[in-house]
DNA sequence: TTTGAAAAGTGACTTAGGTCACTCTTAGCT
DNA sequence: AGCTAAGAGTGACCTAAGTCACTTTTCAAA
C-alpha cells in the first residue's frame, strides 16, 4: 500500500518536469505515465554497459550517475553527470537500437523512470504536447554540448574548472575530484594542483 | 516567372528533407511552407554577428558556412561548418531571443530557408509531425555533440584530423586547412606537419 | 600576365599539461 | 576501534602541441 503511494509522488515529479515546459492535460498525462516503468540500482551498478542493449532512456528521480566511455588505455572519459531531474542514456545506441557504446552507472544509490524507444515514440506521436517537450529539452541538451565543446576549444584545463566550480557548485560536493577531472579532460594530478 | 519556378524547386528540396523523417500532407506542407522566408548571401557575408539579434534558424539549400566563435586573443574557433541541407544557426541565442553570441558567415555563396522562432513553434504546436521532425533531428544533433566532445577527449590532434578525413572527405576539399585546424582545436603549424 | 593576399609549410624554441612514483588523508566496513 | 581501499596531494621529469618568425605556394582580381 505504502509503495504505491510513493510511487505516485515520484510520478508527480515526472509530471512536474514536463508541465515545466508544456502543459498536460490529465486524460494526456494517465496515458504518458502509463508508459514508463520504475527502477532502482544501488550505488556502482550499472544502468547501461558497452555491448549490452539499451533498452531505456532514464529519467533519474533521486541520485546520482556518470556516463563514460573507457579508451584503449583503460582511462575513463566522462561525458556527462547526471543527477535528480536528469535524463540520461546512450543517447546514440538507444536510438538506433544497437548495443551499447559506453557504460552508466550510479555512483549513489539511484531510482529511475524508464522509458522505452518504442514507448517514447508512441506517447510523442499520440501526445503532441509530448513531442514538445522531447524537441525542447534536446534544444536545450545541445545548447548544452555546444557550449561545453566552446569551453574545451577555448579554454585553459584550469578556467574549464573554474567555470565548472561556478555552474555547477552541488555536483562538485557529490562527485570525487579525479572524476571531475576526467570530465573536464585534464589528469587528476593537474586538478590537483589548480586549487594551491 | 522563372524565379518561381527555382523558388518551387528549392521548396521541394526542404520537403524531402522533412519526409526523409516524417510524412506530410499536402496541405500540411502548405501550411509549413508558408512560414519559411528565402535569403541568400556571397561569400564572406555574414548570417550571424555577436551582439546582433538572431532572428532565425536557416536551412542551407545551397552554399557552405562556418560557425564560430573569437576568444579574448581574436582567435577563432570553429563550432560548426554547415553545409547542404544543414540547419545552422546560433541555437542559444535564438532560442532566449537574445544577441548572438556567436558569427556564421559564408565559405561559399549560399542560399537559405529562414524560419523565425515564432514561426517555429507555431508549426511545431499546429503540425505535431512537424514537432517529431524536430525533436528528431535535435537528437541526432545532439549525438553528434557527444561524439565531438569525446573525440576531444579522448583522441590526440593526429587521429582527431585523420578521423575527420574519413567522415567528412568532401568538407576537407572545400575548407581550407586553417579552419580545419581550428575545428580541430590544433593551432594551423601543428596540423600543417601531421601529412608529412 | 602580373601581383598582392591568403594559404600552407617549416625550423627553433616554449609551455601546458601528462606521467610516474611516492606519501598523506579520508571514508567505509567488520 | 582498527583496517583496507579509494581519494587526494606533490615532486621530478617528459612530451604533445603552441608560438613566433620566416619562406614558399596558390589563387583570384586587375
Amino acid at each position: 500500500m505504502k509503495y504505491f503511494y510513493f510511487m505516485e509522488d515520484k510520478l508527480l515529479l515526472l509530471r512536474q518536469h514536463f508541465e515545466e515546459i508544456v502543459s498536460l492535460t490529465d486524460d494526456e498525462w494517465k496515458f504518458v505515465k502509463s508508459h514508463f516503468e520504475y527502477r532502482s540500482l544501488k550505488k556502482h551498478q550499472f544502468l547501461i554497459q558497452v555491448g549490452q542493449p539499451v533498452d531505456f532512456e532514464y529519467w533519474i528521480i533521486k541520485g546520482l550517475v556518470k556516463a563514460y566511455s573507457i579508451d584503449q588505455k583503460g582511462k575513463e572519459h566522462i561525458l556527462q553527470f547526471a543527477m535528480e531531474d536528469y535524463w540520461v542514456s546512450d543517447h546514440c545506441a538507444f536510438q538506433h537500437q544497437e548495443p551499447g557504446t559506453i557504460f552508466v552507472d550510479c555512483l549513489e544509490d539511484s531510482e529511475f523512470f524508464c522509458l522505452s524507444l518504442e514507448n517514447r515514440e508512441k506517447i510523442c506521436f499520440q501526445v503532441p504536447a509530448v513531442a514538445n517537450f522531447f524537441r525542447i529539452k534536446s534544444n536545450h541538451g545541445y545548447i548544452n554540448l555546444q557550449q561545453r565543446i566552446l569551453s574545451l576549444l577555448t579554454m585553459t584545463a584550469e578556467s574549464r574548472y573554474e567555470y565548472l566550480l561556478n555552474k555547477l557548485p552541488k555536483l562538485i560536493q557529490r562527485v570525487p575530484k579525479k572524476l571531475i577531472a576526467s570530465y573536464l579532460g585534464v589528469s587528476r594530478e593537474t586538478l590537483s594542483r589548480f586549487n594551491s
